[in-house]
DNA sequence: GACGAGTGTTCACACCGCGTTCACGGTCGG
DNA sequence: CCGACCGTGAACGCGGTGTGAACACTCGTC
């Protein structure tokens, strides 16, 4: 309940500070996450965009807002690699984790990071 | 009961500032309103109405008033569009928090916003 | 230089939620 | 009994999103 924004707020925007949610552990300076006790391999990108979404934990990201942060530049219209590394992500955090879902889908807005289990 | 409105006044129609009522907290930026402590995914026209609504929190918003605001456009009659989205918006509030209501009808004027205990 | 593994991007199709409208039922007052 | 009004579920077209696959690029190794 009011854990949501409380790691978050320490971190800077790449900060090397560990963001620790739930049973989600980040850490910036390895590129790995440890979900559930187990890690998570991801590649530079999946990496950026889940810490991007951890960051902000229980608030909706906007698409735009994702992008710029992730890929650095103005979301053309008609790019699906949001949609293609959220799911990416989403397969390897609840493969870590079954029964949990981690990223939030909000329909003409954006992304929200928050565990929750499924129901 | 003194707190109704209290939250509301401060903010411009359409303003940033998250609109604070009771259990219930609304984050125009995110498109999310928070129930309970639950996230509650809005669809756009759920969250803008919800919002008009709570801006005007205890008192009675006409139907006329609610669909122009929200749809913009003047009430054609025979339109059935407000209460098809009071109902569902109802559904979600009172599933993120059972045993209470939150929007209550006023024949022949329209609705108002005030979360109560449940009879 | 050829090769393969890993990564990032784009494409095509399937699917689902959104917004609108229709249909039926219930409630209330005249 | 009838009409006005509202609650509620369902059908439908459409656009946004999920998802698997193909393609292109980088970087080691041999």
């Amino acid at each position: 309940m009011s854990t949501e924004t409380r790691a978050a707020d320490a971190a800077s925007p790449g900060g090397d500070e560990p963001i620790r949610i739930a049973q989600v552990e980040i850490r910036p300076t390895e590129g790995l996450a440890v979900v559930a006790g187990r890690a998570v391999a991801l590649s530079v990108r999946e990496f950026e965009l889940l810490s991007a979404l951890a960051r902000r934990s229980g608030h909706v990201v906007a698409r735009e807002e994702l992008f710029s942060s992730v890929w650095g530049g103005p979301l053309r219209s008609g790019d699906r690699s949001i949609d293609v590394y959220v799911h990416k992500v989403r397969q390897k955090l609840e493969a870590a984790s079954p029964g949990w879902s981690f990223i939030h889908t909000h329909i003409g807005f954006g992304y929200r990071f928050s565990p929750e289990p499924m129901a």
